[in-house]
DNA sequence: TCTCGAAATTATGCATGCAATTTATCTTAA
DNA sequence: TTAAGATAAATTGCATGCATAATTTCGAGA
């Protein structure tokens, strides 16, 4: 508690740069440099690279460095099913276990989140949609469900931040947390169940489509920079 | 591929020292012993260590060292529900993608397994069984489900490597797994999952009495120990 | 004899240094 | 001009050393 414990913040920072965009995927991540930007040693540096590359956020070459882990379609389609049963079981347990009080919080953060999506805002939108998504696995009060979820929904969130999706969905996913909000409040678990799978479909949609307009980038880019 | 890698080396030697129950959960690992032990430095060590804390086999006490994680009866409690939607989910897409010949592997290591059971050799026993689910995880063609699937009985092993169940719980799963082959070949998904889940059940009970057991050993053992 | 407290010991956290591998640059030949 | 090889620079992996925090041991007082 009260030793900051340099190389846990050392893992907090870094995560914040990576889903901040600092390191564009792929791309080679010098140790020296990280040294200089965090201005710290290369120990307690490299024990973080190691924790984030078990938590999936980096890839260790041996003798090469990291790399900030790439993602592909090929790996949404597999979270996507996994991720889509562990909703459902939330919703589920959520439904029998949530206070009138979380509901009522969630209802806050909910009005929040869809006044931001009126007026278009986009970054404190994504911000309060993970809000509340954090707060239906908290609901459940399993801790286990919900750090797996969240390593998920993180290594997810390295391309959803650059996202700038269509509107359509946009609105489609609001239309879904109307249902989710909706479904809670009746404490309709099966419901609750259905209509978070059917979310998060739309949601993993809009991720594959962001990870190919990347790569078309990514391509573009090379072909621009090659002979 | 040339590399061997030392630390990620450690980290595999480390794990299965933490399986085989070289180290009492709970206990104090100093940084040193494991040095001596496994004739590697600090640094890497340290390294080594830091992974397997973020794979949830140790805890990292700040300034405090390493300790074996230790797994109550509420840990289990909360990774059952988790494991159950993953096996069910699990053996959803392996019926509907699994090849005849993963079948006959499957079936071939059954019937090894049921051997063992009728002679009454745990170990090998544990060893087949592991490797069955492990290849009905494989049969999804899935990564993601499978490694996290992995982590989670990575950390029931642990308690259940000591187990001395009671051959009753022993017969019953084997029943299951008799029913877990049939509907395999049957590919009969839904079924599958209903096995598996009540399988799992059955695992789960075991391995909270296990804990249960080496519990009141450790207050035994403390209050011998003690004045 | 038991309890409380302080010094000594030990262990952890971080920084630095050296060897080995990789990457970049330059030279040379086709 | 391009390609291949050799050398130089940089980067990674590991070992060691020092400062700080924790644990144990020892001693004094009740």
């Amino acid at each position: 508690m009260s030793t900051p414990s340099l190389h846990d913040e050392i893992v907090g920072r870094i995560r914040d740069m990576i889903f901040a965009g600092e390191f564009i995927g792929g791309q080679r991540v010098p140790e020296k440099l990280l040294c200089q930007q965090l201005s710290v040693s290369r120990t307690p540096l490299r024990e973080a690279l190691k924790v984030l590359a078990a938590e999936g956020f980096l890839t260790l070459l041996p003798n090469r460095g990291a790399r900030v882990a790439r993602m592909t379609a090929d790996d949404v389609d597999e979270m996507f099913p996994v991720m889509g049963v562990l909703e459902g079981l939330a919703g589920e347990i959520a439904c029998n276990r949530i206070t009138d009080d979380q509901i009522d919080e969630i209802r806050a953060l909910h009005y929040q989140m869809a006044a931001h999506h009126k007026r278009k805002e986009l970054a404190p939108y994504f911000k309060l949609n993970q809000q509340i998504h954090g707060k239906i696995f908290a609901a459940t009060g399993n801790g286990t469900l919900g750090s797996i979820y969240d390593s998920l929904t993180g290594r997810i969130r390295l391309a959803r931040y650059r996202a700038n999706f269509s509107y359509e969905r946009w609105d489609q996913a609001m239309a879904e947390h109307e249902e989710i909000l909706e479904a809670l409040s009746d404490r309709d678990g099966p419901r609750l169940a259905s209509v978070l799978k059917r979310h998060l479909e739309n949601t993993c949609e809009t991720v594959k489509e962001v990870i190919r307009a990347m790569d078309d980038e990514n391509v573009q880019a090379k072909s621009a920079a090659g002979p």
